[in-house]
RNA sequence: GGCCCCUUCGUCUAAUGGUUAGGACACCGCCCUUUCACGGCGGCGAUACGGGUUCGAAUCCCGUAGGGGUCACCA
């Protein structure tokens, strides 16, 4: 049987952390087995749901390099949820209930402040047909819950959780449709993974609850239950779930100069026991893919961490994957002298107009001297063989100067910077011409 | 409050009753580089707490504390 999994996002805000790495780890999944992965979006709640945010979710996907087998979407899907619920309806699984929101609400309230479990008490259920039709006469018209099966506890054996065990007296029979006809999560999302052929349910533990739930949908409606895991959840670097994770949208990623091999090999394996370590490819992320690396605890996900991967990232990267995003005219030598000391592709910018640019850097009155020298050998020196190497050894033997003294004057004058990539590597792109007339400008 | 999950270096984790408690990231140091960074090498650093069981406990049991999830006419 081969693997099909499923990314299911509602179109109600942007991809974040948390459920982008829920696609990653479908995806990879997936991958890994020769399988399919499929985008589902649950857009059952059309009042939330914005097309603007489907369009995101496609983009946020294709950037990392996620593309879909197929999509899907369940708002055109609802005659299929239809004949679901004649099903269940028939096999009696589904009963009207009229309780309005604030009622249940109440509901809630009185039973957490008795210490209890706050339960729907299936009074619906109760409910004779006249009271249903004085119910309807007074303008009331019902919703419909699914009705759980309490004679077994119910259990699945959870791919990373381990075997789980429910006792469904404790879950409350989920609202599956709402009186206007709108279609709940629930549900929906059973009949489609039955439709799509889903085997791998694998979204974050926040949904174990809703698995025991479904686990007798799947059931009810004659169909076997795909395998699940649930994944323990992110947390921020704080230790909660700060509010700084929902800030954390792929735009804002991206503005930090985050590369999608950097997100992807930190949220693939961050919570389990792989290194997280910088890669060229996803192939080594597919390959070491494996449910019992999981870690079952909540793991912290810390942007800085992040960064630092994307650094290193950046540093290996070829130029013909990034010649695209380079300023026009960047060659692979230039690339190459710059690369280790980016933290962003985007920082080559920077290097490029310094490289090539217009660079004026008064020097220290203490360091005319050294400088006015440096201007002096530019002529002299052997452009063609290791300049820097040659104007520093002449440099330290006339001025008597080493280390730090030495080296920095020099750098700020060429470069007008304190730091940055190896000045042998760099002096040779700037170039002679230009290198003699930064060194005297810095004497003016 | 009920139910479920979790707690090992700062962080993510390994060690399925016997290990000098291992690795990765971070940090620190050294080397390389005639500065910074990059890179290479090395070092520091942990079993939440209290009771049991056992010849022996990070590992099994009980309790305490702490963290996460869930208990929606959201997904």
């Amino acid at each position: 049987m081969s693997v099909i999994t499923r990314f299911a996002p509602s179109p109600t805000g942007r991809l974040h952390v948390g459920n982008i790495r829920a696609a990653i780890h479908n995806w990879l999944f997936a991958r890994k087995n020769g399988g399919r992965f499929m985008l589902r979006i649950d857009d059952t709640d059309r009042a939330r749901s914005e097309e603007g945010f489907v369009e995101a979710i496609r983009a946020d996907l294709a950037w990392l390099g996620l593309s879909p087998d197929s999509e899907v979407r369940q708002s055109a899907r609802f005659a299929l949820y239809e004949a679901a619920l004649e099903r269940l309806h028939a096999a009696g699984r589904v009963y009207p209930a009229y309780e309005t929101a604030q009622e249940l609400e109440l509901k809630r309230k009185v039973a957490l402040g008795r210490g209890l479990p706050p339960v729907y008490d299936r009074a619906a259920l109760a409910l004779s047909d006249a009271d249903r039709e004085s119910l309807e006469a007074e303008g009331r018209s019902p919703h419909w819950r699914f009705k759980l099966d309490h004679g077994a506890p119910i259990t699945w054996d959870d791919l990373v959780r381990g075997p789980q065990r429910f006792d469904p007296a404790l879950l409350s029979d989920p609202v599956i449709r709402r009186e206007d006809g709108s279609w709940l999560y629930m549900l929906p999302s059973v009949v489609d993974d039955v439709d799509m052929g889903v085997t791998h349910v694998v979204r974050g533990e926040d949904h174990v609850a809703n698995t025991a739930v479904q686990v007798q949908m799947f059931a009810a409606l004659g169909a076997a239950s795909p395998a699940f895991a649930h994944e323990a959840l992110l947390v921020g670097a704080e230790g909660k779930l700060s509010k700084r994770m929902g800030s954390l949208d792929l735009d804002a990623l991206r503005a930090e100069g985050i590369e999608p091999l950097a997100l992807l090999a930190k949220l693939a394996r961050i919570g389990t026991s792989l290194a997280v370590e910088p890669v060229d490819s996803p192939e080594p992320l597919v390959a070491g893919f494996d449910f019992a690396t999981f870690g079952r605890a909540p793991a912290r996900f810390d942007v800085e961490e992040l960064k630092g991967l994307n650094a290193r990232i950046v540093h290996q990267l070829p130029y013909g994957s990034v010649a695209a995003r380079l300023p026009e005219g960047m060659s692979d030598a230039d690339w190459q002298a710059i690369r280790p000391n980016l933290k962003s592709v985007a920082e080559a910018a920077d290097w490029w107009a310094i490289l090539h640019g217009h660079v004026e850097a008064p020097a220290a009155p203490e360091d005319r001297d050294l400088i006015a020298a440096a201007a002096e050998a530019m002529e002299g020196l052997d452009w063609s063989g290791t300049p820097w190497a040659d104007l520093v050894a002449g440099l330290k033997a006339s001025t008597g100067r080493a280390g730090k003294a030495l080296f920095l004057p020099l750098r700020r004058a060429l470069t007008g910077r304190d730091s940055g990539p190896e000045m042998a590597a760099m002096l040779p792109l700037i170039g002679r011409d230009e290198a003699a007339s930064r060194l005297r400008a810095a004497l003016r």
